[in-house]
Parts: C-alpha cells; sequence; structure tokens
DNA sequence: ATTATTATTGTATAATTGTATCATTGTACT
DNA sequence: AGTACAATGATACAATTATACAATAATAAT
C-alpha cells in the first residue's frame, strides 16, 4: 500500500492515515470500486494497532468516501459525494416516497394509518438521537 | 427475485433478506407454497456468500414462515402461524417504513417534507384511480 | 426396473473481517 | 504531584465468507 507515517511529527497516526488515504482516492492511486487493506493487514503493514487504522476507516466512512461492511471488508465508494444536483436529489426522493406508498398499500395499510406509522417512527428516532 | 439490498446501511444483510422475504409473503408477491430460489442462487443474485443466504432462510424458517429441506429447497409454507400472519404483516410493514424515512433522512430532506410530500402522493393516487 | 454415479441442495464449522468496550499510555495544564 | 483528556492498544464480539459435509434429486449404466 506504500503508506508513510511520521511517528513524531505530533499528528495522531488516525489522522494521517485518513489524509494518506484521500490523497491516493484523489490523485487516482486509488480507484472507485476497489477494495481497501483490512484493517489488520494495513494495521501489520504500518506497526500499529489495528483499532488505529479501524478508526480511521470510520471517518472516511462517515465522510461518505469509502464503506466499511463488517466481515466483508472496506471498498472506496464510486461517487464521492460531490453533492448531486438538486434535481437528482428530488427524483431520488420522489421515487423512494412513490414505491413506499405503493408497497404499504399493497400491504393493506390504509393511508391514515401510514402517515401516522411515519409520524411515530419520526419521534421514536428524535428520542433515539437523545441519547 | 428483485431483492434490494442496502450494503451502507449497518443492518446486516441476513436481516435484510429476512425482512424482505417477509413483506413479499405479507403482500403477496410470494405465494404460500411457492419455492424459493436456492441458497446459492439467491446469494449469486445479491452477490453474497450462500451462507448469508442460509442464515436468512433459518431465520424464517425457525420462524414457520418457510421449509428449508436439506436436498430438496426451500418452500414458502401453505398456513403461516395463524397469529403470525397478521404480525408479520405489521413487521413487514414497519421495517418498510423504517427503510423509507432513513433512506428520505439521508437524501437529507427534514420529516415535515417528507410528510407532506407523502400526503402529496396520496392525493395524486386517488385522483388517478377517479376516472 | 434397479442400481450406481453425479449433481444439486441445505448444514456445520472454522477463518476472516469490521465493531464495541475498556485499559493503558502520554501530554498538557493546573 | 495530580488531573483530564486524547491517542493507542488489548480483548471480546458480531457479520460475512471459505471449506468441507450430508441429504436428496437427477442421470447414467446395466
Amino acid at each position: 500500500m506504500n503508506l508513510e507515517l511520521d511517528f513524531r511529527s505530533g499528528i495522531p497516526i488516525y489522522l494521517q492515515v485518513v489524509d494518506r488515504i484521500r490523497e491516493m482516492i484523489a490523485d487516482g492511486r486509488l480507484k472507485p470500486g476497489g477494495q481497501l487493506p483490512t484493517v489488520r493487514a494495513l494495521a501489520a503493514e504500518l506497526r500499529v494497532n489495528f483499532n488505529t487504522v479501524a478508526r480511521a476507516y470510520r471517518i472516511l466512512d462517515e465522510a461518505g468516501i469509502i464503506s466499511t461492511q463488517q466481515g466483508r471488508g472496506t471498498y472506496i465508494l464510486e461517487n464521492p459525494p460531490p453533492a448531486e444536483s438538486e434535481s437528482m436529489r428530488r427524483a431520488a426522493f420522489a421515487s423512494l416516497t412513490d414505491r413506499y406508498l405503493a408497497d404499504a398499500l399493497r400491504l393493506g395499510f390504509p393511508p391514515e394509518e401510514i402517515l401516522a406509522a411515519l409520524r411515530q417512527q419520526m419521534k421514536s428516532k428524535e428520542e433515539g438521537v437523545e441519547k
């Protein structure tokens, strides 16, 4: 993977890993769809604990740059999130809503009940975030 | 089989498969007595290991919804447990709603807008049914 | 028709991968 | 010194995959 770290720079290892990988994706050394080394493999290469690599991967995951999947590995995402256009966003949302409504109706739930369930679900989610 | 998975959702694949199949049975897209794809066939379609599908099938089997038979295949049972039928319908609806809400929020739409879009969509549908 | 062989199906177990939690270390600031 | 906090490590865990296996069906051989 050829990823150089500076253990004396004072910059946390996990941040260095994040930056190096960002660079490699930006300049094409790593390609969308490709697989990154496993946390353990990269950690061994860097002589570092695998949790440190996992932390770097998690940050890149939350940034929408890679996708980490338990048991499968971590992959570079196809479309680094350069803010998809508004019209695409609305279209995606519309078709999503369309499909949901069709599915719910097919299950035999009446419109009011569907709205009620959605409101309920939103409420649960909010409370869940409160921790 | 037309079964969509989200590898980034954090929800285990085998649970997603369980939910999707529950939905398809609950809303009639899959019929009692019918045969499900073999674990290997479905796994190939989903780009997943067949043990992951087997795990989903086992859960559905233990719930009394399908019957998996070594060397023969897996079949949808004729009489879903009477109590199971209604709860299955509700479970399917719940997971459907959960997934829709998560997807919509990820697209960046606020709760009120989601509800509004759904109401709008219902209205269109009603009018569309009238001749 | 019967039997043997091969292919296809689900099952069991171990290995691999990322995740969660807590302990340890080091550094900055009182 | 002592405290607080961030970074890293150790350990246990859950999801997925890899491999070998057993049961049933399908086919070939006789």
